[in-house]
DNA sequence: ATTGGTATCATTGTATACAATTATACATAA
DNA sequence: TTATGTATAATTGTATACAATGATACCAAT
């Protein structure tokens, strides 16, 4: 998966890493149900591995809120509902907006090339058709942001919310009309970020969320969750 | 550092939850410096446990942020800044808004009625000078709100935010005039809400948590001079 | 003196053994 | 039949053993 964020993180490179984002990967595509008990030895069997790395996953998931953990007993999926991801957009849409305001000031040269050629992919892909590179490089411009706020709090806030709804995001990507809009509405804050114009970035930011979760709202959302159930 | 578990989770019933609440508050506290390695063996013996706990508690610290794991080397602490306590100050304003707002929504009759008493017994605790009782009331306030804006998503961000800078927190309020202030801006919100008046609402808690962070910066200011301990 | 290699130690990563707890099945008594 | 107690099994909680990795010290060669 296009777990960027954590691309240079340890997580990667451990047993526990990989059960960790195997384990939250199926939880969010729907591959374990809500209050399905998952039990360690058998998760540990069909990864080849011991118990070891599978708990330590779990205390991950737990403190992710994926999975509820009942002492001595087991640990459930917790999922995520409709509500949950809406909540989130929201969420989203004023922190996206402070995070433009901050990158305004604190971005740098070399951050500021990369999200100019991410831009210029991202269309080149998104006319093409390209949709795994589109929502790879769409997802990458947020990250970029994230790492340009010159915050360490709202960088991780960001990326894990960005993170918990990724499988939303896709689907509602593939739709062509929003992808050209999503699209431009990034290089406009991007202009803003270019201007210098702080106030404005973080509005267009704002906007960008409250766009992207009335598109969910509108379209093919249901289908999503009623999808793997 | 979004983790969406219960503050009465059985985190508190495991010699592993033990654990991670006794490290992290450490390291709140500032008992473990910034860098400083964390030795499995080493805080196990300490704490008369064996490296498993340990070891599951440092998973659960890595994904809050307070420590960073290199792969077969160690653990060291990330420990937390005067710049990270500022963010979450301002990423807090925004969100403790849109709590309050939705608050105003959803809030049931019960959690008024424990707001309307809490505001009375903090006002009382205030003047009295009980610092102890009025810092537990100002607390439970915002998680009343917290629990009334009927997302959990935003209840469990909040609640982390809000345990993050509770140490930085109780000093602030020891602040006699920060402490009234804090104790009518409560009471504005409340009442607010009781008349239904979102948009108040979101303002006034916005603002609250600007006060309180324009104090923590005076604070700070006034510690410059002091001697580092 | 410096470089390079090797042995040794310390520490983490993983697997497994054992203890504690909870769920289940079944027998027994009212 | 229903309720209750008990034995058994399944599962998690914890400790420990062993493997893999990285750090350190020391020696030898130049």
């Amino acid at each position: 998966m296009n777990d960027y964020h954590l691309s240079s993180s340890p997580e990667n490179y451990s047993l526990r890493g990989k059960v960790f984002h195997k384990l939250r990967e199926d939880i969010l595509n729907g591959k374990y149900k809500q209050n399905e008990e998952l039990k360690e030895a058998a998760i540990g069997e069909e990864l080849g591995v011991s118990r070891t790395p599978v708990r330590e996953a779990f205390r991950q998931l737990e403190l992710e809120g994926l999975i509820q953990m009942v002492p001595n007993k087991g640990a459930y999926v917790t999922g995520i509902t409709i509500k949950d991801v809406q909540d989130i957009y929201m969420i989203r849409s004023l922190l996206e907006g402070l995070c433009a305001k901050w990158a305004t000031e604190h971005i740098t040269e070399e951050q500021l090339s990369e999200m100019e050629e991410n831009i210029y992919l991202t269309q080149f892909h998104q006319e093409k058709g390209h949709m795994e590179q589109f929502a790879a490089l769409d997802n990458r411009f947020h990250e970029i942001m994230y790492e340009a706020c010159n915050s360490k709090i709202l960088e991780h806030t960001l990326k894990d919310f960005h993170q918990y709804v990724y499988r939303v995001r896709k689907k509602t990507l593939a739709n062509g009309k929003r992808g050209a809009d999503s699209c431009r509405e990034h290089k406009e804050i991007m202009e803003a970020i270019k201007e210098k114009d702080a106030k404005k970035a973080q509005m267009l930011a704002n906007k960008h969320m409250i766009n992207a979760y009335e598109n969910m709202l509108k379209k093919d959302f249901e289908h999503a969750f009623e999808k793997e159930d």
